[in-house]
DNA sequence: CCAAACCAAAGTGTCGACAATATAGTCGCA
DNA sequence: TGCGACTATATTGTCGACACTTTGGTTTGG
């Protein structure tokens, strides 16, 4: 597989991609400091590459850096999750509609044998759908997109900041089903070459996904004041 | 004045600004390669901070960059400038949008006055203008959305390449006032605080823009083939 | 006892040198 | 002559050391 490997991996690569995930999983917790020092022991390489990936994680909102101060881990809050989702409907939802509009045929194909996968899955009753399947399904969207800027904007920048909230409110939770028919029916109006409607939709899907997460959200901020 | 100075400006920053400069005003011509080695030369600084601020110049899609081969400028094209305003619409779209919703009445008051200076100078003939007033309404109204993601990504991310496009096509032409009225109508529904239409004459402004840059970009190559 | 200046420790910013990789030109061979 | 392997050169990737800034604690003067 692979054919074109193309653009060989170097070290701040590696590093940036392990820091990335360590903190998206919650390994280092938001709202903590990163040391250079400290991150470059634990990872065996050089200050600098650490430098590096710190430097790649700020352009991707995941770190704040200040000057000859350091880099922390952004601190998660109801009111960043409202402006997450608030760019996210915009921009997602232009990719739906750039999707109806650019997509080949062959890839909306690809698009409906996966969701038929997937219907499987859930009805086997095997499904943990969840992650895996829905990133999948915006990932093949955004791209289906073939505007570079919005493709760089959602899976560099907004996305791995909304799989960290998924991951750290512990969104294990329902709305799997409700999200499988959301998702077919947007693929029907890109199927169907409906710019309109495929945007009104994908809107609307993102928008109730943010209801869900922050009912999980206030529920919790609740749960501590208990 | 700058009675805060908050974060120091250390050297990458200065590297990184002088760039970025260099690039949208064209002294570094588009598609060229930036040679790390020359550079640091050439601004009397280390390769690390060259390094450094091409990485960040890669953020802000101003350049390419490819392991272990270098760093090009972007090149300007038909396709890109399409692609950067189909997504600057949705985005200042939504920026307009959320500034209905969320600008200060003060914050408008100021706004106003802006856009009045602006008229008495193009009254008075001396009015150069063009850029300097367009950035300055755009900017106020980004800002005014209170949204951190898409401040970020409209004004370190797309303005500059905007800008870029707008210098090397030599955009001093006409447009001025008719622009100037879009302005102004776009400030009176932010103060009746209607987003929806402040949403749609933003995009609808910025689509116009397109047509004129488009317009400027094809006439270039026509005359190029003669 | 408090406040301001000072000092020391820790961390970031910058630098020059070395290692690894890509590129272009040369040589040899069919 | 044309093609492929090899070598030399230039450029990027990585490293460790040094310079500067911040920070927290200590001392000193009121």
């Amino acid at each position: 597989m692979q054919i074109f490997s193309e653009e060989t991996i170097t070290s701040a690569d590696k590093t940036f991609f392990q820091l990335r995930s360590d903190i998206v999983e919650g390994l280092i917790p938001s709202g903590s400091k990163l040391s250079e020092t400290e991150l470059s022991t634990k990872y065996a390489v050089s200050r600098a590459v650490v430098r590096e990936a710190i430097n790649r994680l700020a352009s991707s909102h995941l770190v704040e850096r200040k000057s000859n101060i350091g880099a922390r881990v952004v601190a998660l809050s109801a009111d960043g999750l409202v402006q997450l989702y608030q760019v996210r409907e915009s921009l997602e939802g232009m990719a739906a509609r750039l999707a109806a509009a650019n997509m080949t045929d062959d890839e909306i194909d690809e698009l409906n044998q996966l969701l038929n996968r997937q219907f499987q899955e859930v009805k086997d009753g095997k499904s943990y759908y969840q992650e895996a399947g829905d990133l999948d399904f915006h990932y093949r969207i955004i791209v289906g997109s073939k505007n570079d800027h919005l493709i760089s904007m959602l899976l560099n920048g907004i996305y791995h900041l909304v799989r960290m909230y998924r991951v750290q409110l512990g969104m294990a939770g329902p709305r799997v089903t409700t999200a499988f028919d959301e998702h077919k029916h947007i693929v029907q109006a890109i199927s169907n070459r409906d710019q309109e409607l495929a945007e009104m939709l994908m809107r609307r899907h993102i928008l109730y996904s943010k209801n869900n997460i922050e009912k999980k959200l206030s529920s919790i901020s609740t749960e501590r004041k208990a």
